[in-house]
DNA sequence: TTGCTCCTCACGTCACGTGAGGTGGC
DNA sequence: TTGCTCCTCACGTCACGTGAGGTGGC
């Protein structure tokens, strides 16, 4: 502010230089003053062979940063203010050229994208509870014949769900595509209990088709059982379907008709026909007794 | 799919009739299945006092829901997609008053809203360090007197600066407007080695001045001591300062002319003046010894 | 010599997840 | 009676933060 001025020096160029003539020995609160990351992460870090000191005194234990590494630590901060775990940093550090080192990059864009994805359909699904009203609801029973359907079974966690689903159908749509066999219902899928009580479970994502397909790729031909159901229709995101699960199970759990057996969802309306989620159409199916006999 | 229908029911209406006359009683895992809470996350908000099970039994310690608690579960699952604290949320659901209420979510909401800003500005901080070679950097020795400011000190967090800082300065701003006395300098603060170390200190925010100003508020007059100073400028975003940092400290370190003493920043092209943030213009003072005595 | 920096345990945090090992309910 | 659901510990995860208690270096 006030002062003078002892003459520009490009240290850029001078450190590059005085690096390879002379180590600049750097103490752990000195290379956390410069790359603002806390003594207690840069210990963490070497604890766990992210980043290792230059040199590590044997007597004292005291450790001591290179200028070089502080490009890494910066790198490691950048990555980590994005929420990358430190396994996968440790991935892209060691990557073998930068083509590798890219792809993670990018995967890691990818989930941060899906992530703030997640965010705000989280954010309207949130506004639509708190302000609208509980929607009326339908319920109907249904016997619902034995289907042949070309499927995709997979153990699936909770967390890979949304992406394991759109891949799935997307791969099914495809191999029917190719066979120029015209699904002959909406797609639809068969959730365990499991899936819902401990995260993971055997899903199966399905197309019904009239005539067999061969398989291919993880799609191979099968059966979906004959079941009673008792079916509500779900307007809207998925984010909402807790909704209409609970209409649903209280009205199977007030009349005692439960049975087991996966649940299952139709898929009327979704996010291959229309981004618009509210206009998004799901059939619940929960299994239950046959209660009345039709026709 | 196939099948039939036994005739539609209002299960909104009919589930509120019910609810009276006969308690539903929902065991743990009928419960998961509606809300999409694990059984797992669910008993852990039991432990935890968040959703207490309308009844346990005393001899085999299941866990008993009732129906009315589907939707407080529904809106503990869509905080928690948002990431919302536990103490959080049952600081809302606990909420004697609608306003409260949403005072706790708005609040949220905001936090989100900043984190949001916070990762766009971490990717496009990521982006240009790996993307655009490091800047050829200026380095001067300056000479600085002592100066009389209006100053705020505050003991803050890292995780808490950069709110604390918009803060500080705005009412230094505003009381700096309601005495007439213009500013004599550009705004700057003092950052021990703590803030760095330990992501916690006492920081000193100021804004030079000619003549006193009577305290008000958190703002007080002080003294920002002389000192002598290695003086680098960093043009860009805060995000990117600690590529700034590491070669003022390299330079110093290199020279050995590093002394006790804080940080200083001055901030002489801001998000005050400016949202385009490669416009931002801020000098980091790294305190050293004097090495050449000028004019 | 003082006091500041640095060190190493050991434990805490947060919101559950992961078994192990066992019992109750239809 | 089987087997499925549910139970309670106890410990693990992730990325550090928080002390306690102590030593080295200028």
């Amino acid at each position: 502010m006030i002062g003078s001025t002892a003459g520009p020096l490009d240290t850029g160029q001078r450190a590059r230089s005085r690096i390879a003539a002379m180590q600049v020995r750097l103490a752990i609160g000195d290379f956390s003053r410069m790359t603002h990351l806390s003594v207690k992460a840069l210990r963490h870090y070497h604890d766990v062979g992210l980043l290792e000191p230059a040199e590590v005194d044997q007597d004292s234990g005291y450790r001591y940063y290179d200028a070089s590494q502080l490009r890494t630590a910066q790198v490691i901060r950048r990555f980590r203010d994005l929420d990358m775990p430190l396994d996968e940093i440790r991935a892209m550090l060691q990557a073998p050229d930068v083509a590798a080192r890219n792809a993670i990059i990018v995967a890691h864009m990818r989930r941060m994208e899906s992530q703030l994805a997640v965010t705000q359909a989280a954010v309207s699904s949130l506004r639509s509870l708190l302000e609208r009203p509980p929607a009326a609801m339908t319920i109907e029973h249904r016997s619902a014949g034995e289907v042949r359907a070309l499927a995709i079974v997979e153990r699936v966690t909770a967390a890979e769900f949304a992406a394991w689903w759109v891949g799935a159908f997307t791969e099914l749509d495809g191999t029917l595509l190719e066979a120029a066999v015209p699904p002959a219902g909406p797609r639809g899928a068969l959730y365990p209990a499991e899936i819902f009580q401990q995260e993971v479970g055997e899903l199966t994502a399905f197309v019904p088709v009239a005539t067999p397909v061969s398989a291919s790729g993880r799609a191979k031909m099968t059966r979906i059982p004959a079941a009673e159901l008792a079916v509500a229709v779900h307007h809207g995101p998925f984010g909402d379907l807790d909704q209409t699960y609970s209409a649903l199970g209280v009205y199977v759990a007030e009349r005692e008709i439960g049975v087991d057996g996966p649940i299952r969802e139709h898929y009327l309306v979704t996010p291959f026909d229309t981004s618009e989620e509210s206009e998004h159409v799901t059939e619940v199916c929960w299994p239950v007794f046959q209660t009345a006999t039709e026709r």
